[in-house]
DNA sequence: TTAAGGTAGATGCAAACGCATAGAACTTGA
DNA sequence: TCAAGTTCTATGCGTTTGCATCTACCTTAA
């Protein structure tokens, strides 16, 4: 077993225990994780988003991924509009509801996020940073 | 925005970028990469573990494991046996087939994980270690 | 211009999921 | 000792997921 395989192993595994941990939370209101990681991913990227560019940051498969933006679209969070530059692309952004929304729920979801992390120190929170920015960015070959 | 949820941000896009590229390769067999977690955290757990237990280390509902269990149970990998201290438990433990499952997907999919980690430094991979493993233990309140 | 190949997103369908709850077995305190 | 409360796993049920596939549109090159 090498070190690599080591910090993968515990990297999931406090991906899972915190997971969990803000899951129990009572902060989503009537959505899911998932649909929050939607709305949020959307609240940051501020422009409008290509559904295949959403989906690169959100672990979902595409077509669940498109019938959530269908559930998102219906429920009045999300707009759908067409690309100009390109006809067969969407171009995702949120309503000014889908952006309350996504801010009443991320409020206390990220005073949660501050609590768990803080077991850790300072510099640790920066390495973890660095560290995790890095395996992001290692697009396959 | 704070550096705890920088570094929380960071961690999930790590996570779901390389879950992602992990789930693409071909090494599953006819397992889904949830399944191989359940068989995997069994094979590390030598003694025979309880339900409750592994649903800690898994990121599953519980009923969605219990049935996930039934299937593996099925399929002749994993064995439920009653837990002779508690009539209500059960104790699970993986078949010599399902041992060697885990193995053979195990290989290739280690020698992936370590391919997508080696773009850290020795430094770095033990440092992720660490902080995940402290993460992993805050266990809430 | 157009045929061949690739990419974006949607849809049919079976399998798997989560929530609520059931049932059985432990634990605790009166 | 026994009623009330808790814990462990399983099951009913509606919703969501992934795989395979489809259609529409873009790109390339002859």
């Amino acid at each position: 077993m090498t070190r690599a395989n080591e910090a993968w192993e515990s990297l999931m595994r406090a991906y899972a225990v915190l997971m969990k941990q803000f899951n129990a939370e009572d902060v989503w209101g009537d959505l899911t994780m998932r649909e929050y990681d939607v709305l949020y991913t959307l609240s940051k990227c501020d422009g409008p988003l290509r559904m295949s560019e959403l989906n690169r940051h959100v672990l979902l498969s595409q077509p669940a991924l498109s019938r959530m933006v269908d559930r998102l679209v219906d429920r009045g969070l999300v707009e759908r509009c067409p690309d100009p530059g390109d006809r067969r692309g969407v171009r995702l952004s949120l309503t000014p509801e889908g952006r309350k929304v996504q801010q009443e729920i991320g409020r206390p979801h990220a005073r949660s996020v501050t609590r768990a992390l803080n077991v850790l120190t300072p510099e640790e929170l920066e390495q973890l940073a660095v560290i995790t920015a890095k395996l992001a960015g290692n697009e396959e070959k």
